[in-house]
DNA sequence: TGACAAAGCGTAGAATGTACACTATCGTTT
DNA sequence: AAACGATAGTGTACATTCTACGCTTTGTCA
């Protein structure tokens, strides 16, 4: 017998499953592993995995990234619960979701020997993936694309310095349309949530341009 | 032994906790019962309890605050998930809270027998919660807030027919500052959001005001 | 029928959002 | 060293939205 773990009541377990977002060569894409065992042996899946009994929910979503990603340190929210009674078919799991967002210089992936299980896939090239997860995915897409345009969120997905025309870049992504220079300028700079670093970069045979930083780059902070 | 429900793991316990909102006599307020058991026995806390292991999230959501304050049919929607180890004496547990919504005039409270254990307290005069439910009516508040001003979350809280005067009041209440008239009938006939129903209401010795209703009083419609 | 009370309505100025094109500065090529 | 290619960087005019503000209407009640 080595169920040695009993209730007075039946208990669901609790899981945490995360989507990490980073936008790599111009585009939008996400991390999925591919499932080692069963169910959905072989299938691709967002990272998470069950709750230490003693460990915070968000300890638990960092921890999973970190062993099953080697990702770490990136901006974190909690996004969702899901735990409708039929999502996982071995038992009666509840998954704490959570979204995460990083620029992808940050972003290196666990050693080559897993490179195969570990993958970034452009959003718009998402297999079906095991369980719930494409539900999971699609509500984590609204959020980010919503905050966009009251918070400073897009930011997270920048590196420590950027220029202007980078996190134009990075709006033009998400928003999926092409964006006024002037405007975008005039609009992100009186936000007051960036300052020039007094660097310039050479980016090309062209004239370099002016380095920004995030003023306060661990806080998402409400805009309009 | 009747600890008859066996896991190879630990089990954290998983409930629900419902933040009910209401505006009765010109003030936000909200619904707390007074805890029959250990542990906090006697202290007031928010309506909740735990999953049926069948049972959807937000069945259990409903029923508790059926159960517990007979109250039905509010907009109900999810809020956070807390689940620090130590926030139940008891054991591990999961909260997956909601808020809830909805106009006092579909607000009965159960029979009067009860009526000492389930109040409706202003907001600013929430005494001091048992677990961490002031954290949960704290973040509740602060939604509820955020989505007035890019959602049309405000109309949950009107009745089936209302005057502009009325849901003007509820944005007084809410925002906590007075409106100007014209500007707010203007933007709030401008989202197309409510129609008149064609009869006016008496409400006083004065002259009677048209009534209008939401045009899909279930669905609350992102705005701007 | 006169007093009271809330309903209902419009306009002008300020602030914000949008459309739009040329010059500056660098590296590279000839 | 001059010309070219490529991105950086900048301002203005117009449209739209937001904000401030007071008087007339229409009912009840005494």
């Amino acid at each position: 017998m080595t169920d040695s773990y009993c209730y007075r009541y039946p208990h669901p377990a609790v899981s945490t499953d995360i989507v990490v977002f980073t936008i790599r060569d111009q585009r939008l894409q996400l991390l999925l592993i591919r499932r080692g065992g069963p169910p959905f042996l072989g299938e691709w899946a967002l990272p998470g995995g069950f709750l230490d009994i003693d460990e915070d929910l968000e300890h638990c979503a960092k921890r999973e990234l970190a062993e099953e990603t080697g990702i770490a340190d990136v901006y974190l929210e909690q996004l969702y619960t899901f735990g409708r009674p039929d999502r996982d078919p071995r038992e009666r799991v509840i998954s704490v979701t959570y979204y995460a967002l990083s620029p992808s210089d940050r972003m290196a992936l666990r050693a080559a020997s897993d490179a195969d299980d570990v993958r970034w896939f452009p959003f718009e090239e998402i297999p079906r993936l095991a369980f719930d997860h494409n539900r999971i995915v699609a509500l984590a897409h609204r959020r980010l694309i919503a905050k966009l345009s009251y918070s400073t969120i897009a930011f997270q997905f920048m590196p420590h310095t950027f220029t202007l025309s980078e996190l134009q870049g990075v709006y033009e992504i998400l928003r999926n349309e092409k964006l006024d220079k002037r405007n975008f300028r005039k609009w992100i700079l009186a936000l007051d949530q960036i300052e020039p670093t007094g660097e310039k970069r050479r980016n090309g045979s062209h004239r370099p341009a002016m380095t920004y930083r995030v003023n306060n780059p661990d806080r998402v902070e409400f805009i309009r």
